[in-house]
DNA sequence: ACTTGTTTTCAAAGCGCTTTGAGCGCCGCC
DNA sequence: GGCGGCGCTCAAAGCGCTTTGAAAACAAGT
């Protein structure tokens, strides 16, 4: 098996046929007889022929690749939700014959990347992670005239692009209802970095809620960081540690609330008892049984992301292929599942 | 900036030089003129040239681009380990003008993919994740003569090829030392699925660790499974059950350590005091301080799998490069890092 | 002036595929 | 008998780069 590697040169002159023929009858072109096409289809899988990805892609333009451009914006931290995202568009690309390429660059550096999958090629479309508020990659893309899907809302999902989000206000507002329906006020807000319109949107989600319910929100107890482990926990003990703490905790995602949930301990309180813990969940396989028998521990707003890479990956996949098509655009919602952090309020919690 | 792409032949007409010239002016070699490379530099920054990868690749037979391969073995877990490695392999890939190319799998499929990275020409060079024993990819890679490195040891690492691996048994042996010398006798592992070298690895360590200071490891102590905090968790409360549970946990990762922890606290113990939590630790960016003032809170052995990503990513680039260069390996230290979940062993759990 | 050598430039031949435009044989239809 | 149509096949022209082999330009040595 050392090196099979035929060209489709090679393989024209074996079936005794011209390479435009050949070329035809693999990519399923009708205007070859079908006794020709069962020919040169049984030689190529005889010769494990395999058309060069490189001529292929000279000769059409397409790449039968998607771009992932990875931002290291301060440099740190790849986030996990990005991995369970990626296996899932990696799942929907696989099927379809195409490839992911990651790229990592400086923030600064994005808009130059998309210039060079341009220009060089190297992509036919791009998947548009963690939008911001007038999010200036929406207007390059279109400018570069790049297929891309937004992974979230850019321009409050007016625009005409294809994305897909989480209808993160509704999620959080849900949230925030099931808690004040438990009988918490305080309840802190653990959000992620609010210069991304998915942690924005769930601020307001919150917001709203305790405003509907004729509530104030206390501004002392919300605050965005990136969404780590050790965020969560430190939080938290600051939070424990004021004369008003919350009786419960609002996290945007599962790895916060561990933090969260690791203090409460610390502190010698109960997840559920004492004090509450809701979180965001993106449903990422590590974080889970693999099997899902045993009962859920947190209660969460949940929603897979890796679903939605796959469903990402469907629509930019459309976008490549058929241009011309109408964008798509799909909200999720999240789905309560109740767990058993959370609780009823109890007397030690109020102030 | 709508469509600025210029290709070669433009460019070398608007200088009035031939492409030859032009190429070789922007590709550095040596027998063009200072003073017409120059003039083509300033021509291609300012057209903002960049030659089509496909082309080039057609021409060269190199992509510039490396492949991963990611096997849904069960059809579950990407792990966020590897997202860990990726982000620090894509910097180095960045550094030196090299794309990811990741490509999802069913394991079976594993050698098909490397077959079309190869007849294809897709990739110049794979990364091997999760090296078994006797792990046919090596062999299927040799034969196929693609340039790779393996993260982990295949063969032991007596094999002619790069590969870069923590030593996994010292780790183990040492960190089963330090329980020991706390006192601790009843020891269990939670280990990753074992037919993983690096988690047989760590088996070994254990093993012997135990055996040197003349104690036998109770088989019922061990176990291995997929490194998720619910194993952890699980796993933890099943141990507590027994009529002589541990008085110490080692764990395959700090996903488990979470889980084991979480578990703890629930059955009214705590880390560090009654039952001690030691675990491998890849510094994965989510789980730790983004800055890094604060206490570590497990104790841990060690290593950044980032750090490993960046530097298996050069070794693979320098195959690449010069492949008739020696292959290199790397048999990395992991580090003890004292955290609070270790303690002397006391009295509650002395069987 | 004429060879020799060195530097700089070029035309043209690939790389391996897709696709255009045409050819050929054959049918049926006016 | 000529003509359009249909079914199948092909030669050749790209796609945009790299690289070979040779030529042109220039300087230096006899």
């Amino acid at each position: 098996m050392a090196r099979p590697s035929v060209n489709l040169k090679q393989l024209a002159e074996q079936l005794g046929l011209s390479q435009t023929t050949v070329s035809r009858a693999l990519n399923g072109f009708p205007e070859v007889s079908e006794r020709t096409r069962a020919r040169v289809q049984e030689a190529a899988r005889r010769c494990d022929y395999r058309p060069s990805a490189s001529a292929a892609s000279l000769a059409t333009g397409r790449t039968f690749a998607v771009g992932n451009v990875v931002t290291q914006s301060d440099g740190i931290v790849i986030d996990p939700h990005f991995s369970d995202f990626i296996a899932g568009a990696g799942e929907t690309c696989a099927r379809f014959g195409y490839d992911m390429l990651i790229r990592m660059a400086e923030r600064e550096a994005e808009a130059g990347v998309y210039r060079d999958f341009v220009s060089r090629r190297r992509v036919d479309g791009v998947v548009v992670h963690g939008p911001t508020a007038a999010d200036p990659r929406i207007a390059w893309l279109r400018s570069l005239a790049l297929p891309f899907v937004v992974h979230g809302r850019a321009d409050d999902g007016k625009a005409d692009h294809s994305w897909l989000d989480v209808n993160n206000e509704r999620a959080f507002h849900r949230a925030t209802d099931f808690l004040l329906d438990l009988g918490h006020r305080r309840i802190a807000l653990l959000n992620g970095p609010e210069h991304l319109n998915f942690a924005a949107d769930r601020r307001r989600g919150h917001l709203r809620a305790m405003s509907c319910a004729g509530l104030e929100a206390d501004p002392r107890l919300m605050s965005a960081e990136p969404m780590l482990e050790s965020y969560g926990h430190r939080r938290t003990r600051e939070l424990l540690a004021r004369a008003e703490p919350p009786s419960a905790v609002l996290c945007a995602s599962t790895l916060i609330a561990l933090g969260v949930v690791r203090a409460l301990y610390e502190s010698g309180l109960q997840p559920g008892r004492q004090v509450s813990v809701l979180a965001y969940d993106d449903d990422l396989s590590f974080l889970h049984p693999s099997t899902r028998v045993e009962v859920p521990y947190l209660t969460a707003m949940r929603s897979s992301i890796r679903a939605a890479g796959r469903r990402v990956a469907e629509m930019l996949i459309e976008r490549i292929e058929r241009p011309e098509g109408s964008p798509r655009a799909e909200l999720w919602e999240a789905e309560l599942v109740v767990g058993t952090t959370t609780g009823p309020v109890c007397g030690m919690a109020r102030s």
